[in-house]
DNA sequence: ATCGTCAGGTGATCGGACAACTCCTGCCGC
DNA sequence: GCGGCAGGAGTTGTCCGATCACCTGACGAT
């Protein structure tokens, strides 16, 4: 699993074993972490390397170091819910359904304006970049893993068009998890060339310059791709 | 202004200082950071409280770090666009108009779904806490502070009545900011029985469990306010 | 029973040493 | 003259051991 291992800083490595531990349940929350020198003799590293990665972990809200006492972990409530490794340790473990349903309605609810921004905002060069993110899907509709690119390269355009850094730091994580259900979703028979035609529908919306309708089409795009993941997680 | 100092970690009150240097400007993007012997002995910290302040302001975006060649400033679009910290350094040298616009912006997009999701979710308690903001806010008209205590709470309890770990993960930094802006509006004769009076809407429609009105009469109060933040700013 | 004191455990900070990596420079062969 | 390789200086990565600061619980005095 963790044997390639490949050649990242240690404390990072260290960051990446804990978060998995305490998303996946192996530490429970409000428990106390191993001290210091615990943890620097079980992962094999210095206690700087240690201490680096829990300044990290606390950065990600997973954990609260009190001088003194110990280290906690802290209630989920407390965890970045946009962190992408945190996110990952979810997509790992297959995320509760509570938490992909906050996702997928804060999804919803922020991708669909970022469309309706894209369609006022967006310049020549992206209209034509989402026909090529099309076309690409369109050429791969017997291949799901490179139809995912396709689909990738058209959400980020789009988020990129709609000139919001604030709401571009907002859906990029949710869209690093959100693509591997989609990938999952890409397997079932007949749901690319729907998704293709839904995607066709918020291009066009987006060069006619038409926000309501981009955001309509979004809607339904996101709506119908909810409803398959939903009934793919509850089959699982 | 820093003379009373809390008694917080060392490593903590450098990433403060390196925090404010970048987002102020004082540190250009893409310029190198001094080394870290030589932060040691400006800070006149050890290197390892350097070292575990390096890695938090790296998990914030602003600086790159490189085995070997040294420590860079990242552009601003690599910065956590939600960190509470750089939206405050932010905020001290006052915010440029562009991330202003960008906050807002996704604020208003937010906010609105979630004083939707609030009147469909809302539980009699948080109904009730809704009513007692507003009732706090009443009673302090000509009281500008205490209104923006009510303010805050009840766009908190709003938040958390819409039950998405998600969105309060998304939207609550960008209250702490967006707050201040609000203190300073909230001293303009006459914005505060105007400010009452929607939040007296929205509660309406949450009370009476209608969510597109609730979302109407939040998207009348926010632009509202982002007309007097705008027009603050370009005074000031 | 209450409260202060004290000791043990834990994190916080320090200083120094060496390893690993990057980049530049100058040498060497062609 | 040119290209590539070796080496050295500079920087970050890791390790170590010691000491300081803080919290908690136990113990004893009142």
């Amino acid at each position: 699993m963790d044997a390639i291992a490949a050649p990242r800083r240690l404390h990072a490595q260290v960051v990446d074993a804990v978060v998995r531990m305490i998303v996946g349940g192996q530490l429970a929350p409000g428990s106390l972490l191993p001290t210091e020198p615990e943890m620097s003799a079980r992962f094999g590293v210095s206690r700087s390397v240690v201490r680096e990665a829990l300044r990290v972990l606390g950065e990600k809200g997973l954990i609260d170091v009190r001088h003194g006492s110990g280290t906690r972990v802290t209630t989920p409530d407390r965890w970045d819910a946009l962190d992408p490794l945190i996110l990952a340790a979810l997509r790992e473990r297959g995320p509760s359904a509570t938490v992909l349903h906050d996702l997928l309605e804060a999804r919803t609810i922020v991708e669909c304006e970022v469309a309706a921004l894209a369609a006022e905002r967006a310049n020549p060069q992206e209209r034509d970049a989402l026909q090529a993110a099309i076309t690409t899907m369109r050429e791969s509709l017997d291949d799901p893993a490179r139809f995912v690119t396709g689909d990738s390269a058209f959400h980020l355009t789009l988020l990129r068009a709609a000139r919001n850094r604030v709401l571009e730091r907002m859906t990029q994580p949710m869209h690093e998890l959100l693509s591997y259900a989609q990938a999952l979703t890409d397997a079932i028979p007949g749901v690319l060339t729907r998704a293709l035609a839904e995607h066709e529908a918020i291009a066009d919306a987006v060069s006619r310059r038409d926000p309501d309708a981009a955001r309509n089409a979004m809607r339904t795009h996101l709506a119908q791709t909810q409803r398959d993941i939903i009934a793919l997680t509850e089959t699982t």
